[in-house]
DNA sequence: TATGAATGAGCATTCATTCAT
DNA sequence: TATGAATGAATGCTCATTCAT
């Protein structure tokens, strides 16, 4: 009962088979509800995915900006930022893979304004990339790759990571943090206790409890693959 | 005129909207076909769509396992890897996106057959990561993520680069084979020499000419970013 | 608050867009009510037209009956008939208009009933006319018809006459008594003292204050049209 | 078979019950279609309504423009409009109740443009009667109120005329034409010869071969009234 | 009186697909 | 090969109405 139910039902849903393949009738099927109900809590199917998207969008760049308001060292700054990340995208991974993957779903005027919202947080890694790397503390042979490619590992985390797995939130956070360093060549991490007081890992209202089996990347495959987890 | 033509066009615009919010009908009328037509080339829309994919892991298949035919070095093996993965989504983002995110739109049967050819690949990666770590020539605390923060990152290239950017399909390869050989903690770098014959990088058929701008992941962001490049 | 309030609001919006294209919720967003509130002042969006065009009719049968009963010669009696016909037309032309045109949307019980009142008060005019031609003082070449066109024509006053314009009610209700006494060959036209006490103009309480801009049949047309009113 | 066929029904259905009440999949069943494939032949509901109320009004100011181009006699002129204006209503009665009374259910765009085409048409009239007035052979205590009047009796005379009924369509012609030349004082009617070439009694390709049964204004009331015609 | 929540039925429209031509 | 016509099922959404509060 109540809009954060549905948004739940929403997310699992989109995630599981994508917004354009999922029915304002399944939606409401997942709640128990009518589908004329639903609107009595939601616009519309767009409204729905533009709430979520904005939600997510919203926390990851309050995070990231709290993440690059420590302190000075670029290193920190990285760290910390893929801590941050990583920890949203742990903590809600259905809600992030959704965040990530329909953005086309979303008509001109809503993606440009979910779009910018995007950029602003990239923006706070290129930032921290740029001034590391000026710095002489980053070490990027290509600066733009490298953090294109420290971001597509970061958001990958929503596309296999599963609360009820191995791994903790912090666990992944942690092993993340070191690859990030790695990437950027940071010989040395900074210790866990320099990266000052870890984010508040965010659960969205957004996020369903059991988030729906993965079937786009996953840890599935090969048992012996599991097994070392 | 041909199946070639309108399996380009499906993967240009699957690759913009989405399998399920793509119509038969958009996809006639990119190839200049009345949709009935459409199907003397094409049994349905998924026979389509599972084409589009098999073609594309077939290939990636093949890649891969020529990339650890190669000596027995697993770090020649890893960067071997990685140059194959990266070479091909570089060269078929758009095929390789549809690839990556359409698993959900399978049905059950065939959805099993794509997911079985993307773990055979994956079972290369695993494999050479498992032994690299046990002749103690790859460094990474936790084998399993480390292998798939750099699938994701891999996978990721396909989400953000553009054949008509900056970077040529080699240089990306090359900065990947860096990035790689750093998350896996691999000191001294093989020389491109070592890394033996490079790939073909193949050109598939349901690759269209002009893949559809990227609103998904982007360089696009910052113009400052931009610049770097 | 009161229920004539909510039928203001709806014969304005009947008459503006229809009954059939007319929701409740916007009935009650008109008068600020919820939509399940109105349940409170009207029984259904039936029963609210009936009780509107029933008013209507009542009236306008009350005021044909009166129109006939003043004297006994045929022509005053015609007279009387449009002019108070015209009056109640020109008084209440949003009202006049529902109850001319939403005929069709009731369904059959309340439309006999209703046809029944339209019937008797036309029943009254074709008495006149067949009396005056039978006594030579209308001449009608085709007694029927002339009543068809003086009827239409009279209703059609509800499609034009807009309270705020140039013409009072009493003006429009002289040109057509003018009208009509040409229409039925009536030579020398009774002078307005011996047509008797003019009827009561009735406002029914249903009628909106401001009635809606007339989209269907209007003055509105060329500029040098309306100059000449 | 065809989109005439399609609109008959269309303009049958909208006769009977109004457009807002007119349910797609009614018309597909009146011509034994799939609601979906009425969609081949008409692109939308709105369209439909559209191309009706255009191929009236069309005709309606074809023939309009006709009856002006004959002589120059003002009284001709009003008669030739007249007939032209019965004829096309008497001739085509669903449809010409459509034209009229569905204007609102049009969305701006659509609906100026099809009211720009009513007001050339009434331009005509009007010109008519001014002129007329001027040269003193039309004689309208108020022109404007006595033009309208003349339209809403001519207009009229879809609500009432059967095309099954006593009256053929020519007959309500000539009756009208002398109702006209009353309503405007024009003493010695012209004689028919005169009055130059009938104007061809245009059927439209969406007029329904069998009007459907008038709800709205009706011969139909008492019997005696029916008896005289 | 007033309302938020609820619903079954219906809306116009689009879907992937088939088939006779 | 190519297409216009056809369709059953589904789409997102709105409808008038009810009812517990």
């Amino acid at each position: 009962m109540g809009a954060d139910e549905v948004q739940r039902a929403a997310v699992r849903l989109f995630a599981r088979r994508g917004y354009a393949a999922t029915g304002i009738r399944e939606i409401g099927r997942e709640v128990g509800l009518n589908p004329a109900t639903l609107y009595h809590y939601v616009g519309s199917k767009q409204e729905l995915l533009v709430t979520i998207m904005r939600t997510c969008l919203d926390q990851l760049l309050l995070a990231g900006i709290e993440a690059v308001e420590f302190g000075d060292d670029p290193r920190v700054h990285l760290a910390r930022l893929v801590r941050a990340h990583v920890g949203l995208s742990a903590t809600n991974p259905a809600t992030a893979r959704v965040t990530d993957q329909e953005l086309r779903a979303l008509d001109t005027g809503e993606q440009e304004q979910v779009l910018e919202l995007r950029d602003r947080y990239e923006a706070l890694l290129a930032d921290v990339v740029r001034k590391g790397a000026r710095a002489g503390v980053l070490h990027a042979r290509d600066p733009v790759v490298t953090r294109l490619a420290l971001l597509e590992m970061c958001n990958g985390v929503a596309h296999w990571y599963r609360p009820d797995g191995r791994l903790t939130v912090r666990q992944v956070q942690q092993r993340f943090v070191e690859l990030g360093c790695r990437l950027l060549g940071v010989g040395d991490l900074p210790r866990a206790a320099d990266l000052g007081p870890p984010p508040r890992v965010v659960r969205l209202a957004c996020e369903p409890d059991h988030p729906p089996a993965v079937t786009t990347r996953a840890v599935r495959p090969t048992p012996k693959a599991q097994e070392v987890t």
